[in-house]
DNA sequence: AGGTTATTTTGATCTAAATCATGCCAGGTG
DNA sequence: CACCTGGCATGATTTAGATCAAAATAACCT
């Protein structure tokens, strides 16, 4: 459920137009985005968009954290991606023509200002630069989304979940001088776990042996891990 | 290994010209191409290019079947995709400034043609059509991968090959009239499996229930399925 | 506070698929 | 021909992770 519905203005900024994809944005088509996009502040849990809903444009994370799902056929869903800010929401399917095939949902309330079609793909189309942009994001996340695929048939569970901290980590930890690193998750242990393609109970099951063997200490959300290496060893030996 | 290595000239037939990436090419920049193509004939078990080698280059299936694959530590080994004629192999690495993360081998004898990256990026970065198709085509890919993760953590052994051979069934199979079709599997069983994310025997055991339950009916590479309802309540019911 | 609802942990089974082992058959090859 | 070799099937056993069922913990109200 949205809780808060103030459209907020001027929310296309210097924070819009140093971001990865926008930056190609001449300073005529910055302005014509300026006047027809739609900001507003979302709430933990609020859904910004649903699986199988229309693509009407795309959706620009100003600030929080915003979760892509798909859900199964009995209520167990996975978490395909988390979105940090300075991301664009829903430009996949925008340009391959589909529907949503996720549903995006709030995990930590931000601000998303949403860009329509209409305005979003003559621009694409006719500034080579913003089409390279997204075509160097779309084929790196394929990159990646093989790649997960690769791991998730691959290995055990417990790799993955040491590849899942070290993937976390670039993202929300910082790091000390040797190998040390702490970590807070951005997501609950059942959002873990559906990044995972496990069950919750299995993710605390990995933890607890992790915890045994003094590889890391959890509390709560967060994480510390004395040696970065002792995770990638579980993955690349 | 790669057994015959004569390069065939004028590779880049109308064959090309109307590929669905490349047609979108000028008429000048199709001569350029035509000038500089390599094309060869490969046989099964050449491979085109390696994991982690540098990506110089596009290639272009002529004719033939083209395995993508990811080697596991243990020498168990994914199959991410099959390439089909027509198809443009390793634009992915390419436009994301990566190395190759795949192995390209070849599953049917045919005709593979080379074009270097010097010639293929300035013509996608002048050419917004040329780099629309290739966008449309990484975010089709992207959206399949997501889903074949979100499958194969969701669904069990049973439905995910189910699925796999309605989806084969769309590239090598013919369909009659009422639900019925037959299929010409492309790949060895093993490949079915890697193409799954599981071992070769899991497979056999699937192939003989759905063969004890008459859903199917194998015989060698050669697929027959009375109603092809069947199997899709297998993974949407 | 205390009561109510999420979230997480923990333990006891259960099961799908892996693993190990063996045998089958078709296609080459000396 | 006998002898491989590679792809496939099948049986017996093991195991990683699911499932079921409680507790423990944390968060959330009035």
């Amino acid at each position: 459920m949205v809780n808060r519905r103030q459209p907020v203005s001027n929310c296309i900024n210097s924070q819009f137009r140093n971001a990865a994809e926008w930056c190609a944005l001449s300073d005529v088509d910055l302005k014509a985005v300026e006047a027809v996009a739609i900001c507003r502040e979302y709430d933990v849990g609020d859904v910004i968009f649903n699986e199988n809903d229309p693509c009407r444009g795309v959706y620009f994370v100003t600030s929080g954290l915003v979760g892509i799902r798909k859900a199964g056929l009995e209520g167990d869903s996975t978490l395909l991606k988390i979105a940090y800010p300075n991301e664009t929401l829903g430009y996949r399917p925008l340009l391959a023509g589909q529907c949503h095939r996720a549903t995006a949902e709030i995990l930590k309330p931000g601000l998303i200002c949403f860009i329509n079609s209409a305005t979003v793909l003559p621009m694409i189309e006719h500034n080579p630069a913003l089409g390279l942009n997204f075509l160097q994001r779309a084929t790196r996340e394929l990159g990646d989304a093989e790649e997960r695929f690769h791991k998730t048939v691959t290995l055990t569970l417990r790799a993955r979940f040491a590849h899942l901290l070290m993937l976390l980590k670039d993202r929300c930890g910082h790091s000390s001088d040797n190998g040390k690193f702490i970590l807070e998750l951005p997501v609950s242990r059942g959002d873990l776990a559906a990044m995972l393609g496990v069950r919750r109970e299995s993710v605390s099951r990995v933890i607890h042996e992790l915890e045994q063997e003094g590889v890391t200490h959890f509390t709560d959300r967060h994480v510390e891990v004395a040696n970065a290496d002792h995770l990638i060893d579980e993955f690349r030996a």
